[in-house]
This record gives C-alpha cells, sequence and structure tokens, in this order.
DNA sequence: ATAAATTTTTAGTCTTGTCTAAAAATTTAT
DNA sequence: ATAAATTTTTAGACAAGACTAAAAATTTAT
C-alpha cells in the first residue's frame, strides 16, 4: 500500500514523464510538487524499494511497470470524481482540481467501480482528459494545439493543457469550452497572436491562450 | 484546521461524551481509538491548546462547544457519504463503514452540501442514526432498544447500535431491517432471549442481539 | 488510614516526511 | 581541459503522532 505522499510522487513523476520522455531529474520532481530535491532524494530511495521506479543517482528517475499502472489507477480516481463532480453536484470545471486532489487517494476498489459505473463509464473528464481503464490503460486522443492551426483551418475545442482555475475562468469569460468550433481568422505572425471565430463571435487569444487549448481538426 | 488524527480524536470523545455524559478518561479514548493511553495524553494538550477541549490533569476532557461543532461536522460528513454510497453506488449497510471513514475527512464546504442536496437532504443514514444539520444540531430520534419490550408489546425497527459488518450480517441473515414491524412473542426471563415475530416468520434471538436493536413504539 | 491496584502522565525513542547546510558529482563555459 | 556554475546527494535536525517503560497521582481494598 502507498501513502498519501508517495502517492503523490508517483502522480507527478508520470505526468512528467508523459511529456518529457526521459528519465525524471530530482529538480523536475521538486518543483512540480513545491518541494525541495533533497526531500525528494529520500522519497525515491523508497519509491525504488518499493519497486515503482528505478532509480540511479545523479540520473534521474523512470518509472517501471508497476508504478506506470499505480499512478494510472490513482488519475483514474482523480478523473472519475471531477466527472462526479461537475456532472452531479454542479461543480464547474475551474472548481473540481483540489477536491479531486483529496478524492483521488480515498481507498476502495468497490468505491471507484461503482463509481464508474453510476457516471456511464464516462472516457473524457471535464477537461477533455481521457480516464484510463481499471488496467490503467489510457485511451489516445487526437489533439494539436490551437496555435499549430493556420489561417482559415478549423478546428473543435477538445481539452486544456492548463487546468489551473484562473485559465480555466478565462475560457469560460470568453465562452469556449469543450466541444466548439474554432476558426482561425488570421494570425499575426509577430506574437503568434489569433484571431479566431467562435459562437458566431470573433476575438483575439495570445500565443498564451491558444497553445494551452487542443483541437481535434 | 484539524488533521486526520486529530478529526478521528474529536469523533471518538463526542461518542464517547453522548453515551456517558461525564468527562471521557484517557483511557477510555484510547480504547475506542486502539492506541495507547499515553498517546492520548499527547494528543489531548494538542486539542485543548486548539480549543476544543478542556482538559485537566487526571480529570478526563469534555469538548467544548467548538469542539461539538467540529466533531458534528464529521459526523455530519460520515452519514452524508453513508447514505450516497447506499443509495447511489450499491453497497450495503454493512460495507459503507470503512469508506465513509475516509470520505469523512475530506475538505469541502461545497462538496458536503451539494452531496446533501443531491441526496435529497437526508435526515437518517443506512443504520438509522440522524444526520446533523450544517449547524451541527442534531435531530433527536424517539427510540428504544427492542430489549426492553415486553410479551405482546410491537415496535418498528428504527436502528441499531452496533454498525458492525458482522451484526449488520446477522440482521440481513434474518431479514431484519428498518422500518420492519416486530412483535415480541415470548421473553425468556433467564438470559432475556426473546421469541419475535417479523416477516410473518417467527424466530429467537438473544439479549445481546435484541439489545442492539433499537425500536420506536 | 494506609497499602495495593489502577490510571494517568512524563520522559525518551521511533517513523514518516520534510527541511537546511554542506559535500560531491555533473554540466557548462571559457 | 580546466574552472565555474549547477544539480544532486548526504548529514543532521525537526514536527507530528505513535510507542515503551517508568514515575506520579488517584482510586480501591483491607
Amino acid at each position: 500500500m502507498f501513502s498519501l505522499s508517495e502517492e503523490n510522487y508517483l502522480k507527478s513523476i508520470f505526468h512528467l514523464q508523459t511529456i518529457s520522455g526521459k528519465g525524471i531529474s530530482t529538480s523536475a520532481i521538486a518543483k512540480k510538487l513545491d518541494t525541495k530535491p533533497s526531500s525528494v532524494t529520500d522519497m525515491i530511495k523508497k519509491l525504488a524499494d518499493k519497486q515503482v521506479l528505478v532509480y540511479k543517482k545523479y540520473q534521474g528517475v523512470t518509472l517501471t511497470n508497476l508504478g506506470m499502472k499505480v499512478a494510472a489507477s490513482i488519475i483514474r480516481k482523480h478523473r472519475l470524481w471531477e466527472v462526479f463532480l461537475v456532472e452531479k453536484l454542479n461543480f464547474s470545471w475551474d472548481e473540481v482540481h483540489d477536491v479531486a486532489e483529496q478524492l483521488e487517494h480515498i481507498k476502495s476498489p468497490k468505491l471507484i467501480n461503482e463509481l464508474d459505473e453510476f457516471l456511464g463509464f464516462p472516457k473524457k473528464d471535464p477537461h477533455g482528459d481521457p480516464i484510463p481503464d481499471k488496467e490503467g490503460n489510457f485511451q489516445k486522443i487526437e489533439k494539436r494545439l490551437l496555435s499549430t492551426l493556420e489561417e482559415n483551418q478549423y478546428g473543435i475545442c477538445v481539452g486544456v493543457n492548463d487546468s489551473s482555475s484562473e485559465f480555466l475562468k478565462y475560457l469560460d469569460k470568453h465562452q469556449i469550452s469543450l466541444g466548439q468550433q474554432i476558426k482561425v481568422i488570421s494570425k499575426e505572425s509577430f506574437d503568434g497572436s489569433l484571431t479566431i471565430l467562435i459562437n458566431k463571435k470573433e476575438i483575439t487569444i495570445s500565443h498564451k491562450i491558444s497553445n494551452n487549448i487542443y483541437i481535434q481538426s
């Protein structure tokens, strides 16, 4: 069994690993978890003893298959709870994260399987991220960043790269939500800003914004 | 804010206090929490510093109003989650306790208020225990032990005094559930065992059983 | 009322998970 | 290729929460 802290380390390492591919450095983990590199070194040793990751001094860590499965099960719980909060308890997508961070550590296989069924076996969470199955398999979702679209190209908004409350509230304010069609009217080469057509309205968004919105073309 | 341990102490002390009335001894708390009296002394000092209970050396403890409110809010969460598990997730009443023990520590006022609404503002949990309101007020439920009934008297089963899985499974096996009418056919004065009519069937139960079933007459 | 038994508290230790400061290794720059 | 900068690890400390063993206080029994 894994402690709350151990679970948070596994989840963070999993996320870092899916982005960067390589072995994950002590300092990257420390940054993600808002802790000190020395604390990370200590914890990494414990997790290596538990066979969930491989650790070689000064060379960062890599999750084992077991480690990936444990991490996936935590992410599965997190995302199912997010669906529950939005679909059943009137939470908005910018309110779910902190509560799901707590709920993801509840230990009960029956609970999570029943919840999955109760929610109708959802495949994506409220931010468009895939919910892994019981075995820890992630359904690969076809998507690219809105910032990669060219003038006059279309896309459907299918996810976000930043789930912070601040960013999500920005999207709400501009009525950008999952499932919506977006057309790029013009692209400013100087700063990468885009003027897009969404909801029959034209708005201009910065590159930072378009670089955090996933679309399907 | 209170740690998981602190919350468990408060809950246990609250329960002991509602039964015994008096100041609660170190050893009673230790027994309830399956820990050592010396550990209890340590924790009690911390809780006294936090103003949730009054502690005088060698004289046991008493919750303050603040302590009662905190305990009630944890019990409220526990019982609402139990209703959720039974009503929505197909748990039986003997399966909910351990999961609710985990869920009761989730911190989010919005979560618990929305859950309450989602469940239709239930007044009792699956074992017949009252769910306190947001202010921590318990609705007093009129009830007495089945063991206090005399021959030829009737009652409606409204609760249990022991929520252990073992006891609840016994009740299931004999088809005893909340809301059912029970008639005492005969009472054995030697050992206090009762022969009762329930579900159109006669069964004989020991005093230990009848002393853990609450009825309304 | 004093001795015996019990309960409670204190003192010191342990584990988990964190930290700081310093040492060691690695990477980058000249 | 060596020095400088950065990253990582080690060593030692601390807080929370629990434990054991022993001391102190209280209760019970004679």
